[in-house]
DNA sequence: TTATTCATGTAATGGGTTACATGATTAG
DNA sequence: CTAATCATGTAACCCATTACATGAATAA
């Protein structure tokens, strides 16, 4: 399991409480990884036992900012260059794309795909709007951009595939149309 | 949680085993939805009281061969046509790409995206070598060819951006090693 | 006849979600 | 002073993984 290591991974790009940590997550990592506050507390507080982590602030509300000690830099870094990914997934959304050209019929299949086709086509314009507006802002070099970049290839992938399914789903009715009328 | 409609929707394309779906999972499927033997065999006799699915052949070995039912069926198709999808996705090879650029040295990055973009292009060159050669034996309608083309495109995705990582922090470094020489 | 593959499962453990609880601070 | 937000957490339940168990059929 990593949320170990999405945990070590986001403070060790900036400190941050665990309350911000869950925003992080819900807001700009909904499509990479998902975890929520009662996994998070208990994780951070294993975290911080284990002295991969430490409380460098206490403020009001008891708020805790936390960021990464030497050995957890450590840590992270012998997980992200030594440890062999795990490359299985489990994603609903290519369940659902894997399952829809094969079980539904034509009008169904084309009635969602048009639907999920406006998701990804938003998603990628305001990833694009948003690369667009961060290139002016910040060094070209800036490996945030790095990560948004990733999403809009993503979801670029699911329009494009979305788009294709349409076509050839349109195109196997119309020929069965076609033989139906000669 | 979507096992109960991945089992369902395996099962709606084609009667098989506990066994076959677990093969199926594994070796089909493990970029979309990844379930294990504990899993399926409860999974599969859950369906089974409820009456989504039922035993249609028993085998050697105790083997029991499952097909979908008509009220399966309708709940598979309800699920994807009215039901909101979940597009929340908790992947480790997402993460790695997210953290990788943010988080690691240039030497140790490119490191790991040199070997990323290799595993990325071989997924890839074998899922295109693997359409090309299905186009010519099935329709070119077959719904079946979609689901290998999502593969494709989120493996070229993947390919994709590791490809541009790569060059963004080299050229980041070049830039870097450039100031240090003047 | 021995090893391998097929085939179905259970028990123990660990990870993740939903629902709930509590209280401090800030904005209107 | 009221509502919204910030902030941390626990309890109960469900889902998933690892390790183990059992035995039938097939291939060498």
């Amino acid at each position: 399991m990593s949320l170990r290591h999405a945990v070590l991974g986001l403070l060790a790009v900036a400190p941050a409480s665990g309350y911000e940590l869950a925003k992080h997550f819900e807001y700009t990592l909904p499509r990479v990884w998902h975890a929520q506050n009662p996994q998070l507390y208990p994780e951070l507080n294993k975290l911080a036992r284990n002295g991969y982590i430490e409380v460098i602030e206490r403020g009001p509300r008891n708020r805790n900012t936390y960021a990464v000690t030497d050995a957890g830099r450590a840590e992270l870094r012998r997980w992200l260059t030594e440890v062999e990914p795990d490359r299985t997934m489990r994603s609903e959304v290519y369940l659902r794309a894997f399952l829809l050209p094969l079980t539904l019929n034509s009008d169904d299949a084309l009635g969602v795909l048009r639907r999920e086709a406006q998701v990804w086509r938003q998603e990628a314009d305001s990833l694009r709007a948003m690369l667009d507006r961060s290139e002016q802002l910040v060094a070209r070099g800036d490996a945030h951009l790095l990560a948004y970049d990733l999403n809009l290839r993503l979801a670029e992938a699911m329009l494009g595939w979305c788009e294709e399914a349409f076509q050839r789903i349109q195109s196997r009715d119309g020929a069965s149309d076609a033989l139906d009328r000669t």
